[in-house]
DNA sequence: TTGTACGCGTTATCAA
DNA sequence: TTGATAACGCGTACAA
């Protein structure tokens, strides 16, 4: 079943079919038609590698995507599939399990399937992966990642999204924090925010005690265990903050079986991965993350780059600033 | 920077320069490291889709995925990767947004990329994919599907979830349900489970009322305004189901927040594709969903098949069962 | 407007 | 063990 049976069936040359199929108007009707109806019965269907082959593209985008069963990750890149679906392009992904999630293999293989663009998400990708890129260069995005990293990014300002997230807790008179937030050691945007979050607390005569910040994975369950765990350090804090609100419901749901009162005896606040930290009882007050809009300008940026434009959408830091939801006041005294 | 590149800074012919990187062992040890360090100096990577021309097999299996951003899929999306990933085949990931997912292009696009294997996600795919998939036969499973649908199916036993769910609030003395659920209309497996529960109710002298039952998306938010819903129509009811444990645990906020106590006043109950229902609060008693053990199995299918061999993994109906957590008694009168 | 023929980069067959 | 050569199926100059 190759363009040489509908040639046949159609009763034309191989040639035409192509055209007729691919480039309909570079062929008279009645043979795009007969050309049609042949591909039609014999159930057609290109063959992708020859087509790739002969003209040396793909129509593809390979993503890399580390912790992909996490909370943020599916939103952002189903809005990046989306965009580049209506320019033409197939989104290939590659969504390794943690342990093979810096594998030189992973992008190589990307490449081998000749992807005409790469997105990465995440932070931390090795150095191996830009010196293949670099060898092999095509347009290339990062997502969710650290700005000053090397070639363009799609990210957000973590550092505004944190000062304005401190200022509102400083605003209501909380002094000692805590932090439940994401694994430092292999993600370098959790070290990003952790460093802007000590900043942020050191210019506001705040405190963040080294063992009132847990690390641990984004869901839910990990929210729970890493409150638990400060609860029983009987540290004297006021408010805590999560690193999304998966931490933050989980975190939540440890307080109230510990039956402290929230916001009265410990207030929540965070950031907000998937919204519904607003709807969690009491609603945390939380910084927005814009995650589909990322994947959607990330989407603009290549979709531009493939055509040759000038990125008319660059891949500038989109801050997510809007607070909302309710955090109580700190008790005085 | 092609095979022919390499063979000539390796100074050897190009057929041994692919011998040299595919079949090591067909080549002597000393040429073999000539040509690797070519390779390695030119930062050679293979065409994939000459190789695939060539070999007429591409080492990657698609999988379409509707509802992608939703709860579960990620992680046995995840669990399928890492499955074939062992075996050497490369995951194609098609992610269409709602209203593409059940455009015929989808599924056409995979095969033009010549895909080995084909694993279909969720429900009622259309009809035009089971008829390509005949016309261009390669082994296919799908996964979380109705196990009566064409061709083999990795899923599990909603009827016997449900009736283990059932049977625990019946044994509470619940009699009248709410169920706060999928939505019908575009998924066979949402049928399947309410058809499940309609009879499993039945069976047991018990009601749920058509307006005690709500179809939304699996999603915090969604339990919670579900629940709000049913507050509003104050019906009798004494226990809701949930359909995953987004949904409950947006539910279970919403009565936080009319503060009705759970379970006194209201027992939540439901199907745990999240593993985080055990730690609400109260936690709640769910029947839990295998969806890794789904991926796994849907991927070491395909390799079988895709070896030959007989799928010694065959697609069988995994039933998860295991209730955990706990539920109220219904009130007395 | 359509047919012909070549090239895309790799694997596989066959001879050396 | 290696080299030469013929596919693989499609796009596309170029010729008709």
């Amino acid at each position: 079943m190759s363009l040489a049976d509908v040639a046949s069936l159609a009763g034309v040359s191989p040639g035409t079919v192509s055209r007729a199929l691919s480039r309909p108007d570079m062929v008279q009707p009645d043979t795009r038609q007969r050309v049609r109806e042949a591909a039609e019965r014999l159930g057609y269907v290109a063959n992708g590698a020859a087509r790739a082959l002969a003209m040396r593209r793909t129509a593809t985008v390979g993503a890399l995507i580390p912790r992909f069963g996490g909370s943020s990750f599916p939103s952002m890149v189903q809005a990046l599939e989306s965009t580049l679906a209506e320019h033409g392009y197939t989104l290939l992904l590659s969504a390794p399990d943690h342990a093979r999630a810096r594998d030189p293999a992973l992008l190589r293989t990307l490449l081998e399937r000749g992807v005409d663009a790469v997105a990465l998400l995440g932070s931390d990708h090795p150095p191996a992966f830009h010196a293949m890129l670099a060898a092999h260069p095509r347009p290339c995005v990062r997502l969710w990642g650290a700005p000053d990293g090397p070639g363009p990014c799609v990210t957000f300002d973590e550092g505004a999204a944190i000062d304005a997230i401190v200022d509102h807790l400083a605003a209501l008179g909380h002094r000692r924090l805590a932090f439940i937030g994401g694994r430092v050691a292999d993600n370098e945007r959790a070290r990003w925010r952790r460093h802007g979050l000590l900043q942020a607390v050191a210019r506001r005569g705040m405190t963040l005690a080294d063992d009132a910040m847990i690390e641990c994975d984004y869901g839910f369950r990990e929210g729970h265990v890493a409150m638990q765990a400060l609860l029983a350090r009987r540290l004297p804090v006021t408010a805590t903050l999560c690193g999304n609100d998966y931490l933050a419901a989980g975190a939540l749901s440890a307080l109230h079986a510990a039956g402290w009162e929230v916001p009265r005896r410990m207030s929540l606040a965070g950031f907000n991965d998937n919204d519904f930290a607003p709807f969690l009882q009491p609603p945390l007050t939380t910084v927005r993350v814009p995650i589909a809009e990322m994947g959607e300008r990330a989407g603009l940026y290549l979709v531009d780059a493939l055509a040759g434009r000038a990125p008319a959408a660059p891949a500038l830091l989109a801050a997510g600033l809007v607070a909302r939801g309710s955090t109580g006041e700190a008790p005085r005294g």
